[in-house]
RNA sequence: GUGAUUGUAGCUCAGCUGGUUAGAGCGUCGGUUUGUGGUUCCGAAGGUCGGGGGUUCGAAACCCCUCAUUCACCCCA
């Protein structure tokens, strides 16, 4: 029987175009990263389930993909869980790994794993696919590619400056209008703090990351239901309205964390001031990151021409290799959402036209000349000059067909009549002009 | 995980309140006097109407289940 084939839900094929396009966003972001000393690793797209597990908080845990054991995966399950039906209980016992959630914890483990071999501070990219259990929707896959740097064993602000003017590079490579926020985790806990609500940092920090989306009062609702009050909303309105740093300030006195904040933005804008960027940078108090294993500065990166969730992120995680058991190593990275740059480029048409890199000229041979175009062929390819050649002596109609499918922008033609006459026969498939020319000329015209 | 949405030819979609052999455009393939595409004209192939069950004399259409899609929420690139 046929079956109907069909992808996984999330996931899609990439076509020679699509292939050709995600590489050229690739190849830029790739350079720049090189550009400013960056190494490539990879790591494996399993990791152990523990590895992964607890670093993305609750709802990261939710949407990692597991991977059933091999073998006989039930024997050893404990009966009473299974007959519970106690999903939590039983995965752990059948499944011991799970694909990568993103590249920044494989890192870490990397990095924990290989600390005698890295010199500090070490600088790596990685760009590689990862998964999330998520439903898919606009701009949102199952499987995806993430393409990271990050710097760890320094706390240098100099990094963070860095990231942004790679964000700036880039996008400006790309021709793609963004905005760059940023924020701090440790000024959103003097905030916390302020407002006398440390113990809810956590919520507060999601909550407010939905400012742009449902607004004030949506967000208000959600902090009642969160236990925050009336007043502290209030006051928390006041604060995060903010846009100036010297007007932060006063608020968080009263908070050591804050200040602390306060004095790393401080340091991360003579960074800033001392070059000049192409796209927006901006203090956005209102951003927080879900990731919690972020401590200090953070970034996210939006379009500003089209309606697209974050196109990239990153910040300061001052402790993500701590529980692989590496201690006091700083570190900070970013990363670019490479699928989204991908469908915000596509929507504004900013690909150039001749992604598909191809050979512009095709040979089309008749019944006598087909042992003839496979050997031009070679001495075209050895000549230095790309080309293709159509397998079998077609009819020149079907052949002539398919180099206008295909958009070469030259046929070659040699038949019985162009080899009594020793010339080829070249027509411009754009013009439909056609001419006869010798191997020299050919060579000339072709070679760069 | 929650709430909607859609599922008919390779693609985009028609198919009225259930009624004979399910249609169109595009694409594909063949031909249009045997050496020429993108622009003629003619023709052909191609569909278990997502799958299963039910209601009915009769279901692509109505009901239930299931699978898948898209979108929103949660969360995130």
């Amino acid at each position: 029987m046929v079956q109907k084939p069909s992808l996984p839900k999330g996931t899609r094929d990439f076509g020679p175009e699509a292939v050709a396009k995600r590489n050229f966003i690739f190849d830029k972001i790739k350079a720049c990263f090189q550009y400013h000393g960056y190494l490539p690793i990879e790591t494996p797209v399993m990791e152990s389930l523990s590895t992964l597990t607890g670093k993305y908080g609750e709802e990261g845990d939710r949407l990692l993909f597991k991977v059933l054991n091999n073998g006989d995966y039930l024997a050893d399950v404990n009966q009473e869980d299974l007959s519970q039906k106690n999903s939590n209980k039983v995965i752990s016992q059948i499944s011991k790994r799970g694909l990568r959630y993103d590249l920044t914890v494989p890192f870490a483990r990397f990095v924990a794993m290989n600390r005698n071999e890295i010199n500090f501070p070490f600088k790596r990219f990685q760009i590689q696919q990862v998964w999330r259990a998520d439903r898919p929707q606009k701009g949102r896959y199952q499987e995806f590619y993430q393409c990271d740097a990050d710097i760890v064993g320094s706390d240098s602000l100099m990094y963070e400056a860095e990231l942004i003017e790679i964000y700036n590079t880039v996008f400006t490579a790309l021709n793609l209008p963004v905005e760059i926020l940023v924020n701090n985790r440790k000024v959103l806990e003097g905030i916390a703090e302020t407002i006398g609500a440390q113990n809810l940092f956590i919520e507060m920090t999601v909550a407010i990351d939905k400012l742009d989306k449902i607004g004030w009062q949506g967000v208000g609702a959600e902090l009642l239901t969160k236990g925050f009050n009336h007043d502290q909303i209030e006051k928390l309105t006041k604060i995060l309205d903010i846009t100036k740093l010297a007007d932060l300030e006063p608020w968080l006195v009263e908070s050591e964390i804050g200040l602390l904040g306060i004095e790393e933005l401080k340091t991360l804008h003579l960074y800033l001031d001392k070059i000049s960027l192409d796209q927006d940078v901006k203090l956005d108090l209102k951003l927080a990151r879900g990731l919690n294993y972020y401590t200090g500065c953070i970034l996210e990166v939006k379009a500003k021409t089209a309606a697209m969730g974050s196109l990239g992120g990153g910040g300061r995680y001052a402790n993500l290799t701590e529980v692989f058991g590496l201690s006091d190593v700083s570190g900070v990275g970013i990363s670019f959402g490479a699928e989204r740059i991908y469908d915000v480029m596509e929507e504004l048409n900013l690909f150039p036209p001749n992604v598909l890199a191809q050979p512009q000229l095709l040979i089309i041979t008749d019944d006598d000349c087909v042992l003839d175009g496979f050997e031009t062929a070679y001495k075209l390819r050895k000549a230095g000059i790309a080309v293709d050649l159509y397998p079998s002596p077609a009819k020149f109609k079907k052949q002539m067909k398919y180099a206008d499918d295909r958009k070469f922008a030259f046929v070659l033609i040699i038949g019985i009549q162009e080899k009594e006459q020793q010339k080829y026969a070249l027509k411009n498939m754009v013009t439909g002009e056609q001419i006869a020319i010798s191997w020299d000329e050919l060579i000339v015209k072709f070679s760069k």
